[in-house]
RNA sequence: GGAGGAGUGCCAGAGUGGUCGAAUGGGCCGCACUCGAAAUGCGGUGUACUGGCGACGGUACCGGGGGUUCGAAUCCCUCCUCCUCCGCCA
């Protein structure tokens, strides 16, 4: 959520950069509603504090002139009270009204892009911010997609998970686990030496929780709900591990603060079917390493940085070729003010596949979630930043295609220690 | 799931209708004493919204929400959480 008061003082700059996203002239004009709906706000306010002061200060009176045996006067004030708390309560309900609709108002103002984010519509007006400088990987005639070697070595099953629970559910058999869980543990183990204290959050999380990072309610329909109980499956680790610090007060001793948490991603997304979402490409289910940071509002654009190389040297261990996009406007997600997407090349299939995005959300998040510093006498809210480090189902799709031989899937030297094997054969 | 108890500031803990943003103790910060430290003494120590150039004010917040009352931390309703006992259970 944009804070009201950067909108109040440099409104023209936030309009001019909220056109990088393609914004209508109508979602243009939200800028302006929300500075109108926060004006009456603060009269209200202002107008209801003073008949309170009022009515507080007549109570106390009334109070002593019972003390003071003095009834009659008493009842005269109580009618005086009683007049002003009708048009108290009248003011309460306006105000609450002027209330929720700045809020609704607000809530549908996306993050302010970054001055580095570039103008455009989609994908395709993504900038190229790293190339990958090497060859990518030529395969021999007879080379699978992973779907197709995932059956042959009886690795990966999507059938299965069709049949036990839906399309998208993928199942890992055998070396195919191992290679997971060993994938799983290199990301946590190269996190921890980077800094990061590992968590392990609940996967199910509250509507505030969900609200606070912003999946409420701009992507409700990206989650799974448990409806009964009123809770949400996370669609990324993000959401637990940032809300940890929900409603806090950080002092600036702490930062930076650095989580990692890996835990499954539950995602509803009704994709279309085919080539393109096949086997691993996009499920509904997959297992994601995430690494957070909350940091000084100065700093944020360094742990960015760091995050982008963190990422880079997972992908370099695991000899993957890698290529990584700075998000244009009309890409950008709703609550980030720059991202960096990082693709891995996957050679049977010949594309590039997402398996990372890192974020910097700036103060959007930490104004949701109320999570401030102590800056001095005041406080201050924190920018919060998110990355994938990193996202598992097409990261074992690009290992199993890229590195297929005649003689089965070769592992990269960096895992075998984890996984016990060096060959899927 | 059943029965009972409890949720107050950074922590402990008092407060059962008015003068309570809240005693007291601890912690923390500042000052004094000291060569320095400890001990001691004195002072300070919440957040949000809001008015004001400022000095300085106003309002709200005692688990969340609602209600009663001129007035609520205190009474009522409801939800949540925690503790104890019973049941169930990996």
């Amino acid at each position: 959520m944009l804070e009201v008061q950067l909108i109040r003082s440099d409104k023209d700059r936030i309009l001019e950069r909220l056109k990088k996203r393609n914004l209508s002239a109508d979602e243009l004009k939200l800028l302006d509603e929300v500075l109108e709906a926060d004006d009456r706000r603060r009269r209200l306010q202002t107008e209801l504090d003073e008949m309170k002061a009022e009515r507080n200060t007549l109570s106390g009176q009334i109070g002593e002139l019972f003390r003071q045996g003095k009834r009659e006067e008493a009842e005269q004030l109580k009618s005086r009270v009683g007049e002003l708390k009708a048009k108290l309560s009248e003011g309460e309900d306006a105000l609450r009204k002027v209330v929720d609709r700045r809020e609704h108002l607000l809530l549908q103002i996306p993050n302010v892009p970054h001055e580095s984010v570039p103008a455009g519509s989609a994908e395709s007006d993504n900038e190229l911010y790293r190339a990958w400088e090497g060859r990518l990987p030529g395969l021999p005639d007879g080379a699978l997609p992973h779907w197709e070697l995932g059956e042959k070595y009886g690795i990966l099953d999507m059938e299965l998970g069709t049949k036990l629970t839906g399309s998208g559910f993928p199942v890992f058999r055998g070396m195919g686990a191992r290679l997971e869980r060993a994938l799983i543990s290199f990301f946590l183990d190269e996190a921890r030496k980077a800094g990061y204290e590992e968590i392990i959050p609940p996967l199910l999380v509250n509507e505030d929780t969900a609200r606070a990072t912003g999946q409420l309610p701009d992507k409700e329909g990206q989650m799974y709900q448990a409806e009964r109980d009123n809770l949400y499956l996370i669609p990324t680790a993000e959401v637990p591990i940032t809300n940890i610090y929900r409603n806090a007060i950080l002092d600036a001793s702490d930062f930076p603060v650095k989580l990692a948490g890996y835990t499954p991603c539950f995602r509803r997304e009704a994709g279309s079917y085919g080539a393109e979402v096949r086997g691993l490409n996009r499920v509904h289910q997959f297992d994601k390493v995430e690494i957070v940071q909350l940091v000084h509002p100065d700093h944020s654009y360094e742990a960015l940085e760091g995050m982008l190389t963190h990422v880079a040297g997972l992908l370099q261990q695991l000899e993957l070729p890698y290529r990584i996009l700075r998000l244009c406007g009309g890409d950008l997600g709703f609550t980030a003010a720059l991202t960096f997407d990082f693709e891995v090349y996957s050679a049977a299939q010949q594309r590039w596949l997402e398996v990372s995005s890192v974020s910097n959300f700036e103060t959007y998040q930490s104004n949701r979630m109320k999570l401030r510093f102590r800056d001095g006498k005041s406080t201050r809210l924190v920018h919060t930043l998110n990355g994938s480090a990193l996202a598992l189902a097409r990261i074992v799709a690009a290992l199993l295609e890229n590195n297929q031989t005649p003689d089965g899937i070769v592992i990269p030297k960096a895992i075998r220690h984890l996984t016990g094997f060096d060959i899927i054969s």
